[in-house]
DNA sequence: CTCTTAATTGCAACTTGTTTGCATTTACCA
DNA sequence: TGGTAAATGCAAACAAGTTGCAATTAAGAG
């Protein structure tokens, strides 16, 4: 929260009560969610906020780096915090959706090669895992 | 294509000009292409195949397990030929939007790492890359 | 504390990527 | 060489995400 207001500070822009809520939301999460699901979940906490709205703040959030773009495979993307939360990845479950985390990430040293390799600067990567969670499979 | 053929056939399905001509499409292509790249190359081939046909085929392929389903942070799936083509991954630049191909893969010891933690059975992994290419630094 | 102003929001409409329904066409086996 | 189920094209629907604009509001200036 102090990384919001400080970001936000940062760029001219301003501490609202859709933003505070929605950043609320994705850290209380256990797993990544769409804006669809921020939405639902405002929603249930009678916090009037429109969808339209949700998706403007996420983007804002992302660009102050203080929630992660997830792609697992939906044709959506999903957001998560960073607050507090190491650097990691994550499995989805082809039966029943279920996302667990991943807490891991052995790509320092490929990072390194790939820049050598490619001449490309790496910025970020993404890490997913597709299966069948103990009881889907 | 004796791969599509065999396949089609197993399932009672049928070997068709646009199914050829599309697999032809994703084969020659040096990176994964969405569904209106692949439309618009046909275009240029002359091949009139409607675009729906398009993403019926690229499911029809999938599933045959001939192409591969791409997510690089776009928003669309992209897709790719997996004939004669090892396993791998890629790197885009958040720049010019150029792919390239990272001939790859550290996550065997890995994968089966995460199998023993999560008890999930692990049938594919996404990796990729994102940064600057050279040009666009 | 109030005023001013630019940032933010909500709503409606739109765009893009993808899917579905259905009538017509076509591959392929008897 | 048909007959028949599979595949296709077209129109329409759907879902995720974006844009335009008028109304609202955060927050620094006075």
């Amino acid at each position: 929260m102090t990384n919001l207001i400080a970001g936000l500070r940062a760029e001219g822009r301003r501490l609202t009560r859709p933003r505070k809520a929605i950043l609320d939301v994705l850290e209380k999460s256990k797993y990544p969610l769409s804006a669809a699901d921020v939405h639902a979940r405002l929603k249930r906490e009678q916090v009037a906020v429109d969808l339209v709205t949700v998706y403007r703040t996420l983007a804002v959030l992302k660009k102050l780096g203080l929630i992660a773009q997830v792609e697992l495979g939906e044709g959506q993307f999903r957001y998560e915090s960073r607050h507090g939360r190491e650097h990691h990845h994550h499995i989805r479950c082809r039966g029943c959706g279920r996302i667990a985390d991943l807490m891991l990430c052995p790509l320092k040293k490929l990072t390194a090669l790939v820049e050598r390799e490619t001449r490309f600067t790496v910025e970020e990567h993404s890490l997913e895992f597709f299966g069948w969670c103990p009881k889907c499979q």
